[in-house]
DNA sequence: ACGAATGCTGTTACCGCTAACATATCGCAG
DNA sequence: CTGCGATATGTTAGCGGTAACAGCATTCGT
């Protein structure tokens, strides 16, 4: 028991005592067993974060801002990966849960209805992150991607932009994508326009997928005069071709992507994009989850956070 | 003791019990506790995996390796991760050992004494992982970063550039870069030639840096005709750079960077790199925990991979 | 028809730790 | 010297499962 008090640094224990523990825990290399005190306490030091993917760029900036908030509170991040399946985030979720951690940070407000029902059943404090476009379970901390995909229509069209394409990824699970593109189109309609072309992709290398699509799109429709990606990435490798292609960027084509990656700092224009608040959005949900927002209360809030939209080289005006 | 037997699919239980159990656990949105089975059977299906970092783009696919291997054996990973700090990787070690984990996968051999003496005493299968130039602690899946270094060099030399420059990174624990400029600097050295400049960065958007320390690179030392870079995103950078400037590539001037990553495939014009078998390093290192390792044999093996010289266009021949 | 094998379910004793409480030790005022 | 609070250490009973083994029907071979 006195071991137990001074590997915890709770209670009283005379120091020199806590230096003999200390000493022959040092000596004997003993490593508590978390299990059973987990067991013992009914206390589990683990966050469960469940995102869809890693390779992505905007999810490794969410889990800096989730572990960095984290780092002081004694609690620590634990990472599953979904690939954008709602089965695997189901049975990641089942398994997850089932170590009973302190809090769950998940990506997106669409989940199977059982995982559904495992996050409102775990008595424990969810925070649905990225989006805010639905109902979430308890907290959710993100932004509106449906404004997001209006406000970037507004500026295009403000910037006399009229023949519109939209080339994005094929990923009948990313919803928060497909919000984007459902705001963008919504603006579209209000100014009494639409898209005069779409193309789509899945799997391979990015920028060079948004070399390629952009490639065909500009074939199949000359007279389209702007390209709006549904990521920086693809809106990247859609510049460098335009660059190639001696095209007058912003003048006689304008572009734009999504998420303010740091990458777009390195090319030779920079791209418009939307800052998707990745950081931001980590270090908040972390907050709420530790019991640290300022907010004060306990869940079942919505907190949107603002994406501001960058020009950069590549819109007019 | 039934209901155990049922959730688990261990022993036998009559097809009318079992669909009892399953039924009564469904609604009552019953989800086993890990912890107390861990407890009880000394059992966890647990893999321990510790990198320095997330954004990286190497790290993530080295996990997708592991995700995949080990995806059907039960056993789950998770992640810890460091920021290249060796301090960081010590408590991170201590804290997920205390889990009991059934493996540890753990990238580079250099820890500190302590982390290297918890690893030894675990008893539980490690694999250090990405490097193999040291000895490792039980086993190891890799490159040799040294000999990477040196063959780059040698097509390097082969090619007839002579007054090369190196540009990487200021990270005094990044051993795998560091050993690469050794064997990098061996090899010219065997040649009679040793660097004409250096130039190291740190944070920051490393397309940008890489543009940046090009431009500062060629500023201060005009004779220089090829550029070596510690990976490959700051190579693309400079690249960039180069074709913006009207150099020419690789004629006037060559480049090189490191890793293979799929970005490159994007770019105006295909940069030289060495891939550093990510997917396979991963993929082997979860054999290895998961006993499947066609090897057969019970750790302490040293695992060598080679990586492929791919010569794109930015080296001339 | 009988013992053995088989199939299913129940009992018991932990796993390694911690909460809660109990006891011991000490200093010091009265 | 006693009694009391403060400090330091020890005792006990679980936490929620599982291994190992113990019952008890039922089936089977001979």
């Amino acid at each position: 028991m006195t071991v137990s008090r001074v590997l915890r640094n709770r209670g009283d224990v005379s120091d020199s005592t806590r230096e003999r523990v200390q000493e022959a825990a040092r000596r004997l290399g003993y490593v508590p067993n978390k299990i059973a005190g987990a067991l013992a306490s009914q206390r589990v030091n683990l966050v469960a974060v469940i995102i869809p993917s890693l390779s992505n760029m905007v999810f490794p900036e969410v889990m800096t801002g989730i572990s960095d908030t984290l780092e002081d509170t004694g609690l620590q991040p634990v990472v599953g990966v979904t690939n954008y399946s709602p089965d695997r985030e189901e049975s990641v979720l089942y398994e997850m849960l089932s170590w009973r951690p302190s809090g769950v940070i998940i990506a997106g407000l669409e989940h199977t209805d059982a995982a559904r029902a495992m996050l409102a059943q775990a008595g424990i404090p969810i925070v649905e992150i990225m989006d805010i476009d639905g109902t979430p379970v308890d907290s959710a901390v993100g932004i509106s991607h449906r404004r997001a995909g209006r406000q970037m229509a507004e500026a295009i069209i403000a910037a006399g932009y009229r023949n519109i394409a939209f080339l994005g990824t094929m990923m009948p699970h990313d919803h928060r994508a497909r919000k984007r593109l459902e705001g963008f189109e919504e603006a579209l309609a209000k100014a009494g326009l639409s898209l005069v072309d779409r193309e789509f992709y899945s799997g391979g290398s990015a920028l060079l997928k948004g070399r390629e699509m952009t490639e065909a799109v500009l074939t199949r429709s000359p007279q389209v005069d702007f390209l709006y990606y549904s990521n920086d990435m693809i809106g990247a490798g859609g510049l460098l071709y335009c660059l190639h292609k001696g095209l007058d960027v912003p003048g006689q084509i304008g572009l734009a992507g999504f998420n303010g990656v740091e990458l777009l700092d390195g090319l030779p224009r920079k791209l418009a994009t939307m800052d998707a608040c990745r950081l931001e959005i980590g270090r908040v949900a972390a907050e709420i989850i530790a019991g640290k927002h300022p907010s004060g209360t306990i869940g079942g809030e919505v907190i949107e956070l603002f994406p501001t939209l960058q020009k950069g080289d590549t819109i007019r005006g």
